[in-house]
DNA sequence: GCAATTGATGTAATAACATTACATTTCAAA
DNA sequence: TTTGAAATGTAATGTTATTACATCAATTGC
């Protein structure tokens, strides 16, 4: 269950694609990161989804799936679930107007959802929680 | 948040793509069902996205965002969150083996949820949560 | 009855997101 | 130094969703 990986040495491609998330303030969709990646050589969405798929991998990089888009892990240092970035089920809550996104753990939440799971013999193998709205900012 | 919605007389193509997810084992496609309803005289993806869009709005069809498909609403009748399909926040179990969906509704998760958005002051709109592994009969 | 409005529909074209297939390169282990 | 695994480059294609515009049908107000 979302058991933590190894993040080896990154290569150059998966190197420029989440440095270019990681600086970005809001989500990107892999089309985008191409083309920000157009002047380093790259040339065809594989390059990005290939690097996007070892990044999430590795958990240094989420898909948000409401979106179609990428952001890098905020979830830094260690954590309640499992060190580093191999943690467990992530929460989202998406700025439909500023695009911010603010990636938090629930404990409560994660374990109620697997005894749900428990309860009716399911296995998880990934669970997606992703709130859309306002934040305060913009809900102001 | 959430708030139910009336649920008129369906149209002819709102009736159509409705029959064809209701009858259906798993999750289907918008572009899956266009092809169902080709012998219905159906040309053209956009006369299946009209038709999910008010049944969506209608919360008789839910899209299932990690697999960009639709399903019928299996959250029938009333419910501890307000009355017949105009539902708080619905959670989905998917297997990834036999495509059998889960829809449910859980209390705490919402409630928990909704607390951590109140403590931010994010203002949700819509909640995605989605659970994808393997149901009991195919994990076993 | 007859505009005027509104919502639904039909159709084509295009945009946005993602994968398959295959050739080539890199690099570390044997 | 062979060789095998992983990464890369490139083209083509597949899948999902929207924009734009024309037409049609039901409702409302006159
Ligand atoms: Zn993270
Ligand atoms: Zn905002
Ligand atoms: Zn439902
Ligand atoms: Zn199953």
């Amino acid at each position: 269950m979302n058991a933590p990986v190894s993040s080896p040495a990154l290569t150059k491609n998966q190197t420029l694609v989440f440095d270019v998330l990681d600086r970005s303030e809001a989500p990107m969709s892999a089309y985008t990161i191409l083309d920000k990646l157009r002047d380093h050589g790259f040339r065809a969405p594989l390059q990005v989804y290939r690097a996007l798929d070892k990044l999430t991998e590795f958990g240094m990089v989420h898909r948000l799936e409401s979106l179609n888009a990428f952001v890098a892990c905020a979830h830094r240092e260690s954590s309640c679930c499992g060190a580093g970035h191999g943690h467990g089920t992530v929460a989202f809550a998406i700025c439909e107007s500023c695009s911010q996104v603010m990636e938090f753990h629930d404990h409560a939440v994660d374990h109620r959802l697997g005894d749900w799971a428990k309860s009716k013999g399911f296995k998880p193998s990934k669970t997606t929680i992703e709130i859309r709205g306002l934040c305060q900012t913009c809900a102001a």
